[in-house]
DNA sequence: CACGTTAATATGTGCATGCATATTATCTTT
DNA sequence: AAAGATAATATGCATGCACATATTAACGTG
């Protein structure tokens, strides 16, 4: 039993890992209490938690009072992915990065977004269009409508120097949001903008955050053709 | 001052929230120690711990030791998303899920792969192409290189029931992956494979799945159109 | 003055203990 | 026997303490 070092709480965790993976406890399966694997590993019941409590947070084992804790069924595979801002993104790459406000407004909340902007907000909505260079070509496009009940200072930022993004990042922090990823073919105007060919599949990124109850933001950021996200697991 | 519960880690942890919000302490500030802030809200060095613990884990404060715990100067945007088996993911949808095995083959590693799956293995790689379906309509078309180094009892199975994925999360516990997503245009095949028109815009996942320092698989899913990839942060 | 050594300090982590709380099993009561 | 009260139990969490470790600041020596 090739034994890691089993008085850390990461110690114990990798030896519960492997008692995991190597199918000494089956899937499905109860493992011991906290109280018995402390004794085994002859060290404090805190210790054996802090491990269990990490592994329960990565998924891989289910916990419930008294009803002890379980292998999971299905470990979850969960990815952590960061989403940087994209004038971060763009340096990292060794690029200099450049944004141009191509549009800002006051407009109507558009329908699509009816059910998270409530419709009474009338025109409190301030509406951005904004395009992100990486060396001078364009990386991505963003489409932005910001709720001046929930962010009014806003009103105020002409969003030129400093992007909508990272103004907000600092000056309304969210507590929530929804994130969703998908591919669309660029139309004539997106084609035009992305500086590439109509039809071309594209990465899109979708966000909504809020604060509580009521939304700050809604994002559409389309990136130039060839954008990967990337994360590891 | 709206007092929260103090004497919860998880009190701490939002009256600490609150004052990052509201910029008592400025993104980039240090903020007292452990010690100054246990004796503040009258509860033990460990609590606070567990509060600052949490919050450096989900990138709001950066901690160091001696240096001391500072706010975050650009709070990074984390998300998790679960990555579902698909079976799960399509009866979660109330549709009837199939997969179909369109091929299985023995290959050399591919040239994109050589990086990862050492060119050394020769022929041992088994190629999958996997058609998912969710309600007879085609959902994901799958490619998977398996290793058969890493994972030998593969050789046995036809993946013809049970879906390459089930099977090798449930038996090929991985320890990491990278994984990445990127948009496509449909090409001749994949577009009469999935059953849409050539040039659709396409949603594809790619991972690959180690476990220590051996790769066990790599796959690329592509998804019929109008996938949407959905989290929350 | 440069550079290596040492001390101070803030976080990281372990331990023993006690109580809180959710959930299940058991024991009543009708 | 069904329903409700009660006890048992496993995890959750807080405390106080001690020591480990990384990092910075101060110090001293050539």
């Amino acid at each position: 039993m090739a034994l890691t070092d089993t008085n850390s709480w990461t110690g114990i965790r990798e030896e519960l890992l492997r008692r995991i993976h190597d199918r000494v406890w089956e899937p499905g399966a109860q493992i011991p209490h906290e109280a018995d694997l402390a004794e085994e590993f002859g060290c404090a019941r805190t210790t054996v938690n802090r491990a269990l409590r990490d592994l329960a947070e990565s998924g891989l084992v289910i916990r419930k009072r008294r009803a002890g804790t379980r292998v999971a069924l299905n470990p979850p595979q969960r990815a952590t992915l960061t989403i940087p801002i994209i004038r971060e993104e763009v340096e990292a790459l060794g690029k200099t990065y450049r944004h141009s406000l191509l549009e800002r407004a006051y407009q109507p909340v558009p329908p699509m977004l009816h059910g998270v902007f409530h419709a009474s907000l009338g025109e409190d909505v301030l509406y951005l269009k904004t395009l992100h260079f990486a060396d001078e070509r364009p990386y991505a496009f963003e489409e932005r409508h910001i709720n001046l009940d929930t962010v009014p200072e806003a009103r105020q930022r002409k969003f030129e120097v400093s992007s909508a993004n990272e103004w907000l990042v600092h000056n309304a922090p969210y507590s929530r949001g929804d994130l969703s990823f998908s591919a669309l073919n660029a139309n004539e105007d997106t084609a035009r903008i992305l500086d590439c060919t109509q039809g071309t599949a594209l990465f899109a990124m979708e966000r909504i955050t809020w604060t509580g109850d009521a939304p700050i933001t809604h994002v559409k950021l389309i990136f130039a053709p060839g954008y990967r996200m990337r994360s590891t697991i």
